[in-house]
DNA sequence: ACAAGTGGTTAACAATAACTTAATATTAAT
DNA sequence: ATTAATATTAAGTTATTGTTAACCACTTGT
Protein backbone atom coordinates (compact mmCIF):
# COMPACT_ATOMS: atom_id res chain seq x y z
CA UNK A 1 0.00 0.00 0.00
CA UNK A 2 1.12 3.36 -1.00
CA UNK A 3 1.55 6.07 1.69
CA UNK A 4 1.72 9.16 0.06
CA UNK A 5 2.66 11.86 2.47
CA UNK A 6 0.02 13.47 3.94
CA UNK A 7 -1.60 16.83 3.22
CA UNK A 8 -2.10 19.81 5.47
CA UNK A 9 -3.92 23.24 4.94
CA UNK A 10 -2.43 25.88 7.44
CA UNK A 11 -4.41 29.04 7.24
CA UNK A 12 -3.46 32.19 9.07
CA UNK A 13 -2.48 35.80 8.39
CA UNK A 14 0.32 35.91 9.97
CA UNK A 15 3.17 34.45 7.46
CA UNK A 16 5.69 33.79 9.77
CA UNK A 17 3.41 31.31 12.13
CA UNK A 18 2.94 29.56 8.95
CA UNK A 19 5.98 29.96 7.68
CA UNK A 20 7.23 28.07 11.51
CA UNK A 21 4.50 25.74 11.85
CA UNK A 22 4.97 24.85 7.90
CA UNK A 23 8.70 24.48 8.12
CA UNK A 24 8.23 21.99 11.52
CA UNK A 25 6.10 19.63 10.27
CA UNK A 26 7.30 19.62 6.66
CA UNK A 27 10.36 18.47 8.43
CA UNK A 28 8.28 15.61 9.57
CA UNK A 29 7.62 14.78 5.94
CA UNK A 30 4.02 16.35 5.85
CA UNK A 31 3.16 18.57 2.40
CA UNK A 32 2.05 21.81 3.45
CA UNK A 33 -0.54 24.32 1.56
CA UNK A 34 -1.37 27.61 2.82
CA UNK A 35 -4.13 30.22 3.05
CA UNK A 36 -4.38 33.58 4.45
CA UNK A 37 -7.59 34.03 5.14
CA UNK A 38 -11.07 32.20 6.23
CA UNK A 39 -12.41 32.45 2.33
CA UNK A 40 -8.92 31.37 0.74
CA UNK A 41 -8.73 28.14 3.19
CA UNK A 42 -12.15 27.23 1.85
CA UNK A 43 -11.27 27.34 -1.24
CA UNK A 44 -7.80 25.47 -1.12
CA UNK A 45 -9.85 23.03 1.62
CA UNK A 46 -11.93 22.19 -1.48
CA UNK A 47 -9.30 21.82 -4.08
CA UNK A 48 -6.60 20.10 -2.74
CA UNK A 49 -8.44 17.68 0.07
CA UNK A 50 -5.83 18.42 2.77
CA UNK A 51 -5.75 14.71 5.20
CA UNK A 52 -6.04 17.87 8.09
CA UNK A 53 -6.55 21.31 8.38
CA UNK A 54 -5.18 23.82 10.99
CA UNK A 55 -7.21 27.33 10.81
CA UNK A 56 -6.10 30.45 12.62
CA UNK A 57 -9.35 31.66 14.70
CA UNK A 58 -8.03 35.54 13.81
CA UNK A 59 -8.30 35.50 9.95
CA UNK A 60 -9.38 38.22 7.58
CA UNK A 61 -12.74 37.97 6.35
CA UNK A 62 -14.31 34.61 7.59
CA UNK A 63 -12.71 33.64 10.88
CA UNK A 64 -11.58 30.12 11.61
CA UNK A 65 -14.77 28.79 13.63
CA UNK A 66 -16.42 30.08 10.89
CA UNK A 67 -14.87 28.36 8.50
CA UNK A 68 -14.97 25.39 10.47
CA UNK A 69 -18.40 25.23 10.71
CA UNK A 70 -18.42 25.75 7.13
CA UNK A 71 -16.44 22.79 6.16
CA UNK A 72 -18.15 20.50 8.60
CA UNK A 73 -21.28 21.44 5.82
CA UNK A 74 -19.56 20.60 2.78
CA UNK A 75 -20.22 17.34 1.45
CA UNK A 76 -16.18 16.47 1.06
CA UNK A 77 -14.78 18.03 3.56
CA UNK A 78 -16.77 17.31 6.80
CA UNK A 79 -14.80 15.08 8.20
CA UNK A 80 -11.50 16.19 7.83
CA UNK A 81 -9.45 16.61 11.07
CA UNK A 82 -9.43 20.41 12.69
CA UNK A 83 -7.07 22.31 14.77
CA UNK A 84 -7.99 25.53 15.55
CA UNK A 85 -5.25 27.94 16.46
CA UNK A 86 -6.15 31.34 18.66
CA UNK A 87 -3.97 33.82 20.96
CA UNK A 88 -7.09 34.16 22.57
CA UNK A 89 -6.91 32.18 25.64
CA UNK A 90 -10.60 32.41 26.44
CA UNK A 91 -13.09 29.60 27.84
CA UNK A 92 -16.55 30.67 25.81
CA UNK A 93 -14.23 30.74 22.48
CA UNK A 94 -12.67 27.89 23.12
CA UNK A 95 -16.07 25.91 23.89
CA UNK A 96 -17.64 27.45 20.79
CA UNK A 97 -14.49 26.43 18.48
CA UNK A 98 -15.15 22.90 19.48
CA UNK A 99 -18.79 22.78 19.15
CA UNK A 100 -18.31 24.22 15.52
CA UNK A 101 -16.59 20.89 14.89
CA UNK A 102 -12.87 21.38 15.91
CA UNK A 103 -10.86 18.48 17.08
CA UNK A 104 -8.30 20.43 18.48
CA UNK A 105 -8.00 23.97 19.96
CA UNK A 106 -4.51 25.17 20.99
CA UNK A 107 -3.52 28.59 22.41
CA UNK A 108 -0.78 30.62 21.16
CA UNK A 109 1.79 30.85 22.00
CA UNK A 110 2.70 26.99 20.40
CA UNK A 111 5.31 25.01 21.05
CA UNK A 112 5.84 23.93 17.07
CA UNK A 113 6.82 20.39 18.71
CA UNK A 114 3.83 20.33 20.62
CA UNK A 115 1.89 21.00 17.71
CA UNK A 116 3.85 18.48 15.37
CA UNK A 117 2.57 15.79 18.22
CA UNK A 118 -1.05 17.06 18.41
CA UNK A 119 -1.19 16.66 14.70
CA UNK A 120 0.12 12.95 14.66
CA UNK A 121 -1.75 12.23 17.26
CA UNK A 122 -5.05 13.51 15.77
CA UNK A 123 -4.11 11.74 12.61
CA UNK A 124 -3.24 8.62 14.38
CA UNK A 125 -6.39 8.54 15.71
CA UNK A 126 -8.83 9.12 12.48
CA UNK A 127 -7.01 6.81 10.81
CA UNK A 128 -8.25 4.06 12.75
CA UNK A 129 -11.71 5.67 12.84
CA UNK A 130 -12.14 6.14 8.71
CA UNK A 131 -11.04 5.30 5.48
CA UNK A 132 -11.95 7.54 3.44
CA UNK A 133 -12.66 5.91 -0.09
CA UNK A 134 -11.90 9.32 -1.69
CA UNK A 135 -10.22 9.91 -5.35
CA UNK A 136 -8.89 12.91 -6.12
CA UNK A 137 -7.84 14.20 -9.91
CA UNK A 138 -7.63 17.02 -11.21
CA UNK A 139 -10.35 19.35 -9.93
CA UNK A 140 -12.19 16.22 -9.56
CA UNK A 141 -13.43 14.57 -6.13
CA UNK A 142 -15.02 11.10 -5.89
CA UNK A 143 -16.31 10.16 -2.73
CA UNK A 144 -17.59 6.56 -3.22
CA UNK A 145 -18.91 6.76 0.32
CA UNK A 146 -21.23 9.98 -0.70
CA UNK A 147 -22.04 8.56 -4.43
CA UNK A 148 -21.17 12.21 -4.93
CA UNK A 149 -18.43 13.94 -7.47
CA UNK A 150 -17.70 17.23 -7.00
CA UNK A 151 -15.49 19.41 -9.82
CA UNK A 152 -14.73 22.89 -8.99
CA UNK A 153 -16.73 23.70 -6.12
CA UNK A 154 -19.59 22.06 -8.09
CA UNK A 155 -21.61 19.02 -7.02
CA UNK A 156 -22.47 16.60 -9.56
CA UNK A 157 -24.99 13.77 -9.09
CA UNK A 158 -24.25 10.35 -11.12
CA UNK A 159 -26.71 7.56 -11.69
CA UNK A 160 -25.04 4.12 -10.26
CA UNK A 161 -23.85 2.82 -13.35
CA UNK A 162 -22.68 6.44 -14.48
CA UNK A 163 -20.88 7.01 -11.27
CA UNK A 164 -19.04 3.35 -11.14
CA UNK A 165 -18.08 3.63 -14.93
CA UNK A 166 -16.64 7.40 -13.76
CA UNK A 167 -14.81 5.90 -11.09
CA UNK A 168 -13.54 2.95 -12.54
CA UNK A 169 -11.86 5.71 -15.40
CA UNK A 170 -10.89 8.15 -12.94
CA UNK A 171 -8.86 5.46 -10.52
CA UNK A 172 -6.13 4.77 -13.24
CA UNK A 173 -6.36 8.30 -15.07
CA UNK A 174 -4.27 8.09 -18.40
CA UNK A 175 -4.87 4.38 -18.79
CA UNK A 176 -7.03 3.24 -21.67
CA UNK A 177 -9.48 0.92 -20.12
CA UNK A 178 -10.98 -1.90 -22.72
CA UNK A 179 -14.57 -2.38 -23.61
CA UNK A 180 -14.47 -5.95 -22.40
CA UNK A 181 -12.87 -4.37 -19.17
CA UNK A 182 -15.30 -1.96 -18.90
CA UNK A 183 -18.31 -4.42 -19.48
CA UNK A 184 -16.52 -6.84 -17.11
CA UNK A 185 -16.10 -4.50 -13.89
CA UNK A 186 -19.31 -2.40 -14.33
CA UNK A 187 -21.93 -4.73 -15.74
CA UNK A 188 -20.30 -8.10 -14.36
CA UNK A 189 -18.76 -10.80 -16.68
CA UNK A 190 -22.18 -12.62 -16.99
CA UNK A 191 -24.60 -9.12 -17.54
CA UNK A 192 -24.81 -8.83 -21.62
CA UNK A 193 -25.09 -5.59 -22.92
CA UNK A 194 -24.95 -4.54 -26.45
CA UNK A 195 -22.23 -2.11 -27.50
CA UNK A 196 -23.95 0.76 -27.17
CA UNK A 197 -24.62 1.09 -23.70
CA UNK A 198 -21.15 1.70 -22.97
CA UNK A 199 -21.41 5.02 -25.36
CA UNK A 200 -24.87 5.87 -23.92
CA UNK A 201 -23.18 6.10 -20.22
CA UNK A 202 -20.56 8.13 -21.32
CA UNK A 203 -22.11 10.23 -23.11
CA UNK A 204 -24.36 10.50 -19.79
CA UNK A 205 -21.03 11.53 -17.92
CA UNK A 206 -19.58 13.90 -20.58
CA UNK A 207 -23.19 16.07 -20.16
CA UNK A 208 -23.19 16.27 -16.67
CA UNK A 209 -19.81 16.95 -16.10
CA UNK A 210 -18.93 20.10 -18.22
CA UNK A 211 -14.95 19.21 -18.55
CA UNK A 212 -13.86 17.70 -21.53
CA UNK A 213 -11.83 14.68 -19.61
CA UNK A 214 -13.21 11.33 -21.18
CA UNK A 215 -10.94 10.36 -24.23
CA UNK A 216 -12.23 7.88 -26.58
CA UNK A 217 -9.18 5.47 -27.81
CA UNK A 218 -11.04 4.15 -31.06
CA UNK A 219 -11.06 0.66 -31.79
CA UNK A 220 -9.76 -0.03 -27.81
CA UNK A 221 -11.69 2.00 -25.31
CA UNK A 222 -12.05 5.28 -23.40
CA UNK A 223 -9.09 7.00 -20.48
CA UNK A 224 -9.46 9.38 -18.13
CA UNK A 225 -7.36 12.31 -19.23
CA UNK A 226 -6.42 15.56 -16.69
CA UNK A 227 -6.97 18.39 -18.51
CA UNK B 1 -29.91 -0.46 18.59
CA UNK B 2 -30.09 0.58 22.08
CA UNK B 3 -28.30 3.64 23.05
CA UNK B 4 -27.02 3.13 26.77
CA UNK B 5 -25.18 6.22 28.37
CA UNK B 6 -21.45 6.44 27.85
CA UNK B 7 -18.86 4.83 29.94
CA UNK B 8 -15.90 7.29 31.35
CA UNK B 9 -13.39 6.19 33.41
CA UNK B 10 -11.18 8.75 35.41
CA UNK B 11 -8.46 7.89 36.91
CA UNK B 12 -7.02 10.64 39.72
CA UNK B 13 -5.27 10.36 43.09
CA UNK B 14 -6.83 13.88 43.74
CA UNK B 15 -10.47 13.27 44.80
CA UNK B 16 -11.76 16.36 44.42
CA UNK B 17 -10.33 16.89 41.10
CA UNK B 18 -12.66 13.51 40.30
CA UNK B 19 -15.69 14.80 41.79
CA UNK B 20 -15.84 18.12 40.18
CA UNK B 21 -14.94 16.82 36.65
CA UNK B 22 -16.90 13.86 36.96
CA UNK B 23 -19.70 15.65 38.69
CA UNK B 24 -19.94 17.99 35.28
CA UNK B 25 -19.53 14.88 33.18
CA UNK B 26 -23.28 13.94 34.77
CA UNK B 27 -24.50 16.22 34.29
CA UNK B 28 -24.05 15.48 30.47
CA UNK B 29 -25.24 12.25 31.04
CA UNK B 30 -22.27 10.06 31.19
CA UNK B 31 -21.67 7.17 33.18
CA UNK B 32 -18.87 7.45 35.79
CA UNK B 33 -16.35 5.47 36.94
CA UNK B 34 -13.28 5.91 39.12
CA UNK B 35 -9.68 4.81 40.15
CA UNK B 36 -7.28 6.52 42.69
CA UNK B 37 -4.12 4.67 41.30
CA UNK B 38 -2.71 3.46 37.91
CA UNK B 39 -3.15 0.02 38.40
CA UNK B 40 -6.56 0.20 39.68
CA UNK B 41 -7.03 2.38 36.29
CA UNK B 42 -6.11 -0.67 34.05
CA UNK B 43 -7.84 -2.94 36.28
CA UNK B 44 -11.25 -1.14 36.06
CA UNK B 45 -10.85 -0.79 31.91
CA UNK B 46 -10.72 -3.88 31.59
CA UNK B 47 -13.57 -4.96 33.38
CA UNK B 48 -15.64 -1.75 32.44
CA UNK B 49 -14.94 -1.38 29.12
CA UNK B 50 -15.41 2.45 29.04
CA UNK B 51 -16.28 4.61 26.15
CA UNK B 52 -13.91 7.08 26.98
CA UNK B 53 -10.74 7.07 29.67
CA UNK B 54 -9.40 10.17 31.08
CA UNK B 55 -6.04 10.13 33.02
CA UNK B 56 -4.03 12.19 35.40
CA UNK B 57 -0.38 11.87 35.04
CA UNK B 58 0.81 12.29 38.69
CA UNK B 59 -0.56 8.74 39.93
CA UNK B 60 0.94 6.14 42.12
CA UNK B 61 2.08 2.98 41.16
CA UNK B 62 1.78 3.79 37.59
CA UNK B 63 1.83 7.03 36.25
CA UNK B 64 -0.52 8.17 33.60
CA UNK B 65 1.92 7.86 30.49
CA UNK B 66 2.54 4.42 31.58
CA UNK B 67 -0.88 3.30 31.94
CA UNK B 68 -1.29 4.80 28.37
CA UNK B 69 1.58 2.84 26.80
CA UNK B 70 0.09 -0.15 28.30
CA UNK B 71 -3.72 0.21 27.69
CA UNK B 72 -2.64 1.07 23.87
CA UNK B 73 -1.13 -2.46 23.79
CA UNK B 74 -4.34 -4.50 25.31
CA UNK B 75 -6.14 -6.11 23.07
CA UNK B 76 -9.54 -4.57 23.98
CA UNK B 77 -8.30 -1.12 24.36
CA UNK B 78 -5.87 -0.28 22.42
CA UNK B 79 -8.70 2.20 20.61
CA UNK B 80 -9.98 3.77 23.25
CA UNK B 81 -9.39 7.35 23.61
CA UNK B 82 -7.79 8.51 26.14
CA UNK B 83 -7.26 12.19 27.77
CA UNK B 84 -4.22 13.09 29.87
CA UNK B 85 -4.69 15.46 32.22
CA UNK B 86 -1.51 17.27 34.26
CA UNK B 87 -0.34 20.12 36.16
CA UNK B 88 2.74 19.68 34.88
CA UNK B 89 3.70 22.43 31.94
CA UNK B 90 6.04 20.78 30.28
CA UNK B 91 6.65 20.49 26.69
CA UNK B 92 8.57 16.98 27.01
CA UNK B 93 5.82 15.81 29.15
CA UNK B 94 3.15 17.09 26.94
CA UNK B 95 4.57 15.35 23.86
CA UNK B 96 5.82 11.82 25.69
CA UNK B 97 2.54 11.88 26.43
CA UNK B 98 0.37 12.14 23.27
CA UNK B 99 3.27 9.99 21.62
CA UNK B 100 2.40 7.32 24.16
CA UNK B 101 -0.55 7.00 22.34
CA UNK B 102 -3.20 9.18 23.95
CA UNK B 103 -5.81 11.37 21.83
CA UNK B 104 -5.56 14.50 23.80
CA UNK B 105 -3.44 16.07 26.66
CA UNK B 106 -4.76 19.00 28.98
CA UNK B 107 -3.05 21.19 31.54
CA UNK B 108 -4.57 22.02 34.69
CA UNK B 109 -5.96 23.88 36.35
CA UNK B 110 -8.92 23.04 33.96
CA UNK B 111 -12.59 24.20 33.54
CA UNK B 112 -14.61 21.74 33.86
CA UNK B 113 -16.87 22.71 30.60
CA UNK B 114 -14.08 22.83 28.93
CA UNK B 115 -12.88 19.49 29.60
CA UNK B 116 -16.65 18.43 28.86
CA UNK B 117 -15.85 20.28 25.37
CA UNK B 118 -12.90 18.70 24.76
CA UNK B 119 -14.28 15.00 25.69
CA UNK B 120 -17.86 15.25 23.54
CA UNK B 121 -15.27 16.73 20.62
CA UNK B 122 -13.33 13.12 21.10
CA UNK B 123 -16.44 11.16 21.29
CA UNK B 124 -17.57 13.37 18.30
CA UNK B 125 -14.86 12.32 16.40
CA UNK B 126 -14.13 8.23 17.58
CA UNK B 127 -17.46 7.02 17.26
CA UNK B 128 -18.44 6.52 13.52
CA UNK B 129 -22.57 6.27 14.63
CA UNK B 130 -23.66 8.79 17.08
CA UNK B 131 -21.78 8.17 20.82
CA UNK B 132 -23.26 11.49 21.84
CA UNK B 133 -26.91 11.02 22.91
CA UNK B 134 -27.59 13.99 21.24
CA UNK B 135 -26.83 14.96 17.25
CA UNK B 136 -27.14 17.96 16.12
CA UNK B 137 -27.54 18.35 12.41
CA UNK B 138 -28.84 21.38 10.80
CA UNK B 139 -32.28 22.23 12.00
CA UNK B 140 -32.80 18.76 13.79
CA UNK B 141 -31.85 18.22 17.04
CA UNK B 142 -32.03 13.97 17.88
CA UNK B 143 -32.01 13.35 21.43
CA UNK B 144 -31.31 9.65 21.64
CA UNK B 145 -32.57 9.44 25.21
CA UNK B 146 -35.55 11.06 24.94
CA UNK B 147 -36.65 9.57 21.69
CA UNK B 148 -36.74 12.44 19.97
CA UNK B 149 -36.07 14.62 17.07
CA UNK B 150 -37.09 18.46 17.04
CA UNK B 151 -36.88 20.36 14.07
CA UNK B 152 -37.08 24.20 14.09
CA UNK B 153 -38.18 24.20 17.43
CA UNK B 154 -41.09 21.87 16.66
CA UNK B 155 -40.77 18.18 18.24
CA UNK B 156 -41.70 15.51 16.24
CA UNK B 157 -42.35 11.92 17.85
CA UNK B 158 -40.96 8.76 15.79
CA UNK B 159 -41.24 5.51 16.56
CA UNK B 160 -38.61 3.25 17.43
CA UNK B 161 -37.47 2.06 14.19
CA UNK B 162 -38.28 5.61 12.63
CA UNK B 163 -36.35 6.84 14.69
CA UNK B 164 -33.18 4.24 14.50
CA UNK B 165 -33.09 4.96 10.97
CA UNK B 166 -33.02 8.59 10.79
CA UNK B 167 -30.37 8.61 13.62
CA UNK B 168 -28.82 6.02 11.38
CA UNK B 169 -28.94 8.50 8.33
CA UNK B 170 -28.17 12.01 10.58
CA UNK B 171 -25.02 10.17 11.87
CA UNK B 172 -22.65 10.31 9.05
CA UNK B 173 -24.88 13.36 6.48
CA UNK B 174 -24.33 12.67 3.21
CA UNK B 175 -22.64 9.66 3.58
CA UNK B 176 -24.98 6.54 1.47
CA UNK B 177 -25.89 3.92 3.48
CA UNK B 178 -26.93 0.66 1.55
CA UNK B 179 -30.07 -1.18 2.14
CA UNK B 180 -27.87 -4.05 3.10
CA UNK B 181 -26.54 -1.87 5.70
CA UNK B 182 -29.48 -0.23 7.02
CA UNK B 183 -31.13 -3.41 7.48
CA UNK B 184 -27.74 -4.76 9.39
CA UNK B 185 -27.81 -2.06 11.84
CA UNK B 186 -31.54 -0.94 12.26
CA UNK B 187 -33.33 -4.42 11.99
CA UNK B 188 -30.17 -6.76 12.90
CA UNK B 189 -28.47 -9.43 10.85
CA UNK B 190 -30.40 -12.59 11.79
CA UNK B 191 -33.89 -10.53 11.22
CA UNK B 192 -35.17 -10.98 7.42
CA UNK B 193 -37.70 -8.97 6.40
CA UNK B 194 -38.99 -7.88 2.59
CA UNK B 195 -37.48 -5.02 1.25
CA UNK B 196 -40.52 -2.88 0.69
CA UNK B 197 -39.99 -2.09 4.67
CA UNK B 198 -37.44 0.08 4.39
CA UNK B 199 -39.02 2.08 1.96
CA UNK B 200 -42.44 2.52 4.42
CA UNK B 201 -40.43 3.46 6.98
CA UNK B 202 -38.50 6.20 4.78
CA UNK B 203 -42.19 7.13 4.05
CA UNK B 204 -43.18 7.84 7.29
CA UNK B 205 -40.03 9.36 8.72
CA UNK B 206 -40.42 11.66 5.36
CA UNK B 207 -43.97 12.31 5.91
CA UNK B 208 -43.61 13.12 9.87
CA UNK B 209 -40.34 15.22 9.18
CA UNK B 210 -42.05 17.76 6.92
CA UNK B 211 -38.07 18.57 5.11
CA UNK B 212 -37.19 17.06 2.36
CA UNK B 213 -34.07 15.49 4.02
CA UNK B 214 -33.82 12.05 3.48
CA UNK B 215 -32.25 11.64 -0.70
CA UNK B 216 -32.81 8.18 -2.28
CA UNK B 217 -29.63 7.16 -4.49
CA UNK B 218 -31.36 4.77 -6.51
CA UNK B 219 -29.95 1.16 -6.71
CA UNK B 220 -27.98 2.27 -3.72
CA UNK B 221 -29.42 3.31 -0.64
CA UNK B 222 -30.09 6.13 1.22
CA UNK B 223 -29.06 8.94 2.66
CA UNK B 224 -29.30 12.28 4.97
CA UNK B 225 -29.00 15.15 3.16
CA UNK B 226 -28.52 18.76 4.67
CA UNK B 227 -31.08 21.29 3.29
C1' DA C 1 -60.90 -9.49 29.79
C1' DC C 2 -61.93 -6.25 26.40
C1' DA C 3 -61.58 -2.50 23.22
C1' DA C 4 -58.75 0.84 21.28
C1' DG C 5 -54.52 2.27 19.89
C1' DT C 6 -49.70 1.85 18.31
C1' DG C 7 -45.98 -0.05 15.78
C1' DG C 8 -44.24 -3.09 12.51
C1' DT C 9 -44.63 -5.86 8.42
C1' DT C 10 -46.39 -7.29 4.09
C1' DA C 11 -48.52 -7.28 -0.41
C1' DA C 12 -50.43 -5.11 -4.38
C1' DC C 13 -50.06 -1.65 -7.37
C1' DA C 14 -48.39 2.98 -9.13
C1' DA C 15 -44.80 5.92 -10.29
C1' DT C 16 -40.41 6.94 -11.63
C1' DA C 17 -35.70 6.85 -12.50
C1' DA C 18 -32.23 4.08 -14.55
C1' DC C 19 -30.83 1.43 -18.10
C1' DT C 20 -30.88 -0.53 -22.78
C1' DT C 21 -31.77 -0.60 -27.45
C1' DA C 22 -32.31 0.80 -32.03
C1' DA C 23 -32.04 4.01 -35.56
C1' DT C 24 -29.37 7.58 -37.48
C1' DA C 25 -25.57 10.86 -37.69
C1' DT C 26 -20.90 11.84 -37.19
C1' DT C 27 -16.18 11.04 -36.84
C1' DA C 28 -11.55 9.00 -37.49
C1' DA C 29 -8.40 5.84 -39.82
C1' DT C 30 -6.59 3.84 -43.82
C1' DA D 1 -13.73 7.95 -50.43
C1' DT D 2 -14.73 4.13 -47.91
C1' DT D 3 -15.37 1.81 -43.88
C1' DA D 4 -15.64 0.81 -39.21
C1' DA D 5 -16.20 2.68 -34.93
C1' DT D 6 -18.28 5.89 -31.98
C1' DA D 7 -21.73 9.82 -30.90
C1' DT D 8 -26.27 11.19 -30.42
C1' DT D 9 -31.06 10.98 -29.85
C1' DA D 10 -35.27 9.32 -28.61
C1' DA D 11 -38.03 5.72 -27.51
C1' DG D 12 -38.73 1.44 -25.20
C1' DT D 13 -37.92 -1.69 -21.24
C1' DT D 14 -36.72 -2.97 -16.77
C1' DA D 15 -35.62 -2.43 -12.09
C1' DT D 16 -36.19 0.04 -8.12
C1' DT D 17 -38.65 2.78 -5.15
C1' DG D 18 -43.06 5.16 -3.58
C1' DT D 19 -47.63 4.69 -1.81
C1' DT D 20 -51.51 2.81 0.20
C1' DA D 21 -54.10 -0.14 2.84
C1' DA D 22 -54.67 -4.23 5.25
C1' DC D 23 -53.06 -7.32 8.73
C1' DC D 24 -51.08 -8.98 13.03
C1' DA D 25 -48.86 -8.58 17.37
C1' DC D 26 -48.45 -5.95 21.50
C1' DT D 27 -49.42 -2.57 24.65
C1' DT D 28 -52.61 0.38 27.27
C1' DG D 29 -56.48 1.97 29.64
C1' DT D 30 -60.95 0.78 31.40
Amino acid sequence: METEPKKILIADDESDIVEIIGFNLEKEGFTIFTAKDGNEAINKAQQIQPDLIILDVMMPYKNGIEVCTILRQHPNLNEVPIILLTAINDEQTHIKGLESGADDYVNKPISPKVLVSRVKSLLRRTNIVSINNIIEIGDFTIDSDKFLVTHQNETIVLAKKEFELFRLLASKPGRVFLRDEILNIVWGSEVIVGDRTIDVHVRKIRQKIKADCIATVKGVGYKFEVA
